[in-house]
DNA sequence: GAAGATTGACACGTCAATCTTT
DNA sequence: AAAGATTGACGTGTCAATCTTC
């Protein structure tokens, strides 16, 4: 036998699972950002032009937008100001609360997007939903959105019942 | 209706799940980060810490443990400087090609895994493992192997297969 | 004085270039 | 000249401090 069971911990099945996940994600993500930034576009970048692209009125406060996001309040703003100063972003400031501002997508960030998604979602596809078939994959959505819930309460869309 | 349908591909449920996959992961990732840095360890740190002390001899080559890893080959070069640095890991020089190099765990780093790995396996718990219950998390473990065979296919224990 | 957002200082990880050994 | 590993220069994101508006 080898050196290996020396600490019982070290085998425990919870920590294989959590490699996994990482290992999975690491991987998944390497290769859906080579495909991003062969068109130009930083996962960062992606991750909150799509989510303008889908909020109403093509905005969101930059608090909401962070919170959404995978970035911290800074990271947001560092991300916004190079997506400004390419064109893709306008900020705009609230005209009753000037605290607040807005970063909406502009016509060229939807653009760049148009450009980007046909391949982005061959990608996606190849490397993740493709992968699983139907069922596999509804459970793996489901197990995902579980986590979430636990993890990332604020962003469950059961909260949103507004009262 | 809203502006939202404006262009069908946003729509796209493939989106969804990527959007998901990475909401959670960083999620979880979050967490057990910061249960780790609490007690004095980095992410980064520990997922070689585990793998050096979960190998045979407790070490591996600089090149194998890269690839094992979430990190690329310079960057695993910092973290083993770090670790070095701090006495948990050991540079061992091959004896018969000196271009190769082996990071070994110490003693120290034992110890320091052994500190940290009730938390951390009851951190992993609470956001991971004891989220879904037994059959849920059976198929997600299974669908994540099933994505990391295309998306890493070097760490697919099925191709250990010798001759 | 607290909320919203930004900035400065810094830590981490990557790519391309480099050094050493084969 | 190719393999293994490291280093320099750099881009990106974070935390704490700051500025502005409420």
């Amino acid at each position: 036998m080898g050196e290996r069971g020396d600490l019982p911990l070290l085998q425990d099945p919870r920590l294989t699972t959590m490699g996994l996940l990482l290992e999975t994600q690491s991987g998944v993500r390497a290769i859906v950002e080579s495909d991003l930034e062969e068109h130009g576009v930083t996962a960062s970048a992606f991750e909150v032009l799509i989510r303008l692209a889908r909020s109403p009125d093509h905005g969101l406060r930059m608090t909401e937008l962070a919170a959404q996001s995978t970035l911290s309040n800074s990271g947001l703003t560092r991300v916004v100001d190079r997506l400004g100063e390419a064109g893709y972003v306008d900020r705009i400031q609230h005209e009753q609360d000037r605290r607040v501002f807005h970063a909406v997508i502009t016509d060229a960030g939807l653009a760049l997007l148009h450009k980007v998604l046909p391949s982005h979602l061959a990608t996606v596809d190849e490397a993740l939903t493709g992968v699983l078939d139907p069922e596999e994959l509804a459970a793996f959505v489901a197990a995902l959105r579980k986590i979430r819930r636990v993890v990332k309460p604020g962003a469950d869309p059961a909260l949103t019942a507004r009262t």
